[in-house]
DNA sequence: AAGGTGATCAACCGCCTGAAT
DNA sequence: AATTCAGGCGGTTGATCACCT
């Protein structure tokens, strides 16, 4: 609406700031607060314009800015963030104290996108890239998370995983390969194969792991798989469980983002109820969780989109792809 | 040493929203 | 109800730096 920029007054400066003008402006804030920004300028002597005086303020002279490089705990929080909100930098920033939208974004834009891509999956819905599979890891983390956890063989069961993880590798590898022009597929697809070992489980994003039980903590085998898990150092679901309550409004304002999560009757004292929607295939649902068994919540099933090498068993037909020697 | 290229990030731009008039 | 204003947001740009050839 009838709006004009509020820097198209001429004579204005643009372009970086100079260390006296900073200085100028940390001055006149902490002395007098910022009161209107439109009138700031004027009042502490910069001939800049409000907008551009609060951004200064707000993304880089602020006191409680934290500077540096992300956290691995940080990196995950925006990643599962991310998952839920999209692009919302600023709803994102509010669960990061000392980190600016701004900052978030481009740690995003790059870093994190990157990663994302290079490893084939979305970076806007957090799916593989390939849409034939983008609803399976859903259904099948479903089926096979009960099992995993209550599964009392858990050397079985850990041999199982690696032996599935590397299947997944080849899968993703495979079709990695059929995204490419077809001139480099062959050669990608060799030297991709030649990299995949048992020992390199996964080049798939970050996959959310169950919480193993108590006896298996200290499991070495067990540990060994999870090690090689891209991601696996960050905070694995009790991070993502902790966020849920500050998450709840906003999950509630993002509404159903992706078509996949829906609330609880009760969202202040039940967790989340997962229902996973994967079009066009009809709902399915998987039960509440306890208080005791927060392996899988609302967010964490979002996320379980992202596959893992558990997840895909018993719907892949082995062997599927080339046998690595 | 010089030029090219890609990564990073501070800053800008245009638009939106809510409050005030 | 319409308009204006101020603040805020997300997307994009461009300056700078590091690395490579």
């Amino acid at each position: 609406m009838g709006r004009s920029p509020c820097c198209d007054e001429s004579g204005l400066k643009k372009g970086p700031w100079t260390p006296e003008e900073d200085d100028k402006l940390i001055k006149h804030i902490q002395k007098h607060g910022h009161g209107s920004w439109r009138a700031l300028p004027k009042l502490a002597g910069l001939n800049r314009c409000g907008k551009s005086c609060r951004l200064r303020w707000t993304n880089y002279l602020r006191p409680d800015i934290k500077r540096g490089k992300f956290s691995q705990e940080e990196e995950q929080t925006i990643l599962s963030l991310h998952a839920i909100l999209g692009n919302k930098w600023s709803a994102i920033a509010t669960h990061l104290p000392g980190r600016t939208d701004n900052e978030i974004k481009n740690f995003w834009n790059t870093h994190l996108k990157k990663k994302l891509i290079q490893m084939g999956f979305d970076p806007m819905t957090h799916r593989p890239r390939t849409e034939i599979f983008s609803s399976l890891p859903h259904l099948i983390a479903l089926a096979n998370l009960k099992e995993l956890i209550e599964n009392p063989s858990w050397e079985d069961q850990a041999m199982r995983f690696q032996n599935e993880a590397v299947q997944l590798a080849r899968l993703n590898q495979y079709l990695q390969c059929l995204l490419q022009p077809q001139a480099s597929v062959e050669a990608t697809f060799q030297n991709n194969l030649n990299a995949i070992s048992p020992n390199m489980v996964l080049n798939t994003p970050y996959l959310e792991l169950p919480t193993p039980p108590p006896s298996l903590a200290n499991n070495t085998n067990f540990q060994a798989i999870i090690d090689s898990i891209p991601f696996s150092h960050m905070p694995d679901l009790q991070a993502t469980c902790s966020l849920q309550t500050s998450l709840n409004r906003d999950m509630v304002q993002a509404g159903s983002h992706f078509g996949v999560l829906n609330q609880g009757e009760n969202s202040h004292s039940s967790p989340w109820l997962p229902t996973i929607s994967p079009s066009p295939s009809p709902a399915a649902t998987v039960p509440p969780m306890t208080e005791t068994s927060n392996t899988i919540t609302g967010d964490a099933c979002s996320t379980s989109s992202y596959g893992g090498a558990q997840l895909w068993s018993g719907l892949l037909d082995y062997p599927l792809f080339p046998e690595i020697a």
